[in-house]
DNA sequence: ATGAAAGCGCTAACAT
DNA sequence: ATGTTAGCGCTTTCAT
């Protein structure tokens, strides 16, 4: 485990601490602990010294000491439910985006949608003394985050509102998106229109699925309710949960999918079935991935940017960090729908 | 940044340390430790008296004085090309399903295919003294991942092989899957077969070009050395090359994308221009998706076991680790074509 | 502007 | 089996 520990044979095992700058320039730790975090008033013949030294050294800051005594990391914690769905990996580029530059790295909490271990890596990232938290919980109440808040940690809330602690939060038009997805379809004359939602847990499940609303509310048509299917975060229960509609004496005759998980799931029973997008059944997607223009009949699908989220956050979480007294900031992206062949109609918008 | 800093008016600013609970349970800071980390013999009246004791002040160990002392951390770094490629995201689920249960987290250096910035975020891994690190370099030849070697970082290479340097690694055949891929597309009597490949630089690159060599040899036909294209493991790039290859007055009737990047790429520049698959032209990919059964038509392809090559890795390390004079080990896992409509054919393998 | 010295919270060596 | 004590490498008072 040692850091002074031989590697392989012949290996230079020798690992510079700040005392050897200081002997080797002939100056004292403390300046030398000033000169490199710029964080007093060093004379400049003795900073040349002191860089000087360091690099003959190849000295590097322990940042382990570092962060002990001085109380505080430089890391930044994320904690995300899925890292394969591609909108937070999307959102951890962008969030490096603003991160890296300003020195920070990146802790990864990824809970699999599994809120025991969801906990148990908050504990250790708590532990690893972060200095803050970019997070998206699993339920909106959550006193996980609430005891980090009160420890001092700063967090931004990522595409979620929770409900029981005042934080950033930067979220996108789930509703607005939803309710214009729908709202096309209906004007399409869909005689049955489904959603396949998250679980109202999650606040992008409850918006997107209040969108849905809204839009049969705006066009005066009475929600179907045996038409919304709730299901987790994932293509296997999209998969069997399309599998129960298309199994109906009368199913649906488009699909409004919640997210892009589930627009995975939905395409592989509905193929699965060799039914014809979009003269069997219509679908549109939440999430504009890469590959949805290389579907064919290309996906229809709710469109925002993950990677300026990510950047946003990681922004708001550094100014936080830097100043915890400010007022909080709420930041909410646009979405916009992506109209393709799989929507039953090309139409003039 | 302090652990103690008030989060929020009312908050709680208390936060237990190890002599807290030693006070609390009468005994002492030592004793509370071998509790704790279980690493001393501790008689059980006492062990009950500690938990109780830090239950009862909510105690959480302080990872950074931990690591500190014991000159060691339980934090393993993942240097990785692109996090937005699902190869790689995955890849980290697997790791994660070890290093979880093991009370190791993640520290990302997504470098996003910048070597500068792959050499800036070795170093900060290196700073905040990773225990271990599992990577796939930008290049062959890296002295940055030898450095850490040196120091007696715990290394574990992903998917490459790299040239200057001892350490265990976890791969994939891939030479064999391209072999398999390019012979069958030889059987199904194509003319012009081009490969689009990642570069020569990057042993998947290389290993994947040497495959489709070794088809053409196998089948005792010439290597059309015109329809060999190196890009970046970018789709953009793939996009580029692909359209340039469907520009010529002789065309390839099959292409071989050797990563999902370049089939993303290949896929839209076909769809652009309207070709039909495998019509006009066939197409197989390296790495089987979620989407991959979903295009039409469905997509035939290379795949493997990322999540298990992960779960290798992360255990590989945790023993190297552990013991870091055990002999090298290298695994390679087992690729396998999984034939899809886009191939242009049915056939019974 | 610089140095001396204390100490962050923990674990490991040593003593009992 | 348990306690005492030193000290990891750094930053931060407090002197000067």
């Amino acid at each position: 485990m040692s850091r002074r520990r031989l590697a392989t044979i012949g290996s230079n095992n020798f690992v510079p601490t700040i005392k050897d700058v200081a002997a080797l320039a002939g100056v004292s730790t403390a300046t030398v602990s000033r000169v490199l975090s710029g964080s007093g008033p060093v004379s400049e013949p003795l900073a040349d010294k002191v860089h000087l030294a360091a690099r003959q050294l190849k000295y590097k800051t322990n940042r382990v000491a570092r962060s002990l005594r001085s109380r505080g990391t430089r890391i930044v914690g994320v904690a995300i439910p899925d890292i394969e769905n591609t909108y937070f990996s999307t959102v951890i580029c962008g969030i490096e985006d603003v991160l890296v530059p300003a020195d920070y790295c990146l802790l990864l909490a990824h809970y699999a949608d599994n809120a025991e271990r969801e906990q148990f890596m908050l504990e250790t990232l708590h532990g690893e003394g972060v200095a803050g938290l970019i997070f998206t919980p699993s339920a909106a109440r959550n006193c996980l985050y609430r005891e980090m808040a009160e420890a001092g940690v700063a967090l931004v809330a990522l595409s979620c509102t929770p409900e029981d602690i005042a934080v950033d939060s930067v979220n996108m038009e789930s509703l607005e998106g939803a309710h214009q997805a729908v709202k096309h379809l209906l004007r399409l004359d869909h005689e049955r229109i489904a959603i396949l939602c998250g679980p109202i847990t999650t606040s992008t499940g409850r918006d997107r699925l209040a969108g849905y609303r809204a839009a049969f509310a705006e066009c005066r048509r009475k929600v179907p309710e045996d038409l919304i299917t709730m299901v987790e975060w994932k293509q296997e229960s999209a998969y069997r949960a399309v599998q129960e509609m298309l199994d109906r004496s009368a199913p649906p005759t488009a699909i409004f999918a919640g997210g892009n998980t589930l627009t995975l799931g939905a395409l592989q029973a509905i193929h699965e079935r060799r039914l014809d997008i979009p003269r069997d059944v219509a679908l549109v997607g939440f999430d504009d991935l890469p590959w949805a223009a290389s579907l064919r009949p290309s996906l229809t699908a709710v469109s925002y940017q993950a990677r300026e989220m990510g950047q946003c956050a990681a922004q708001l979480l550094l100014d936080r960090i830097a100043d915890p007294d400010r007022p909080l900031n709420h930041r909410d992206f646009p979405t916009k729908l992506v109209v393709r062949a799989s929507f039953g109609a090309q139409w003039d918008w």
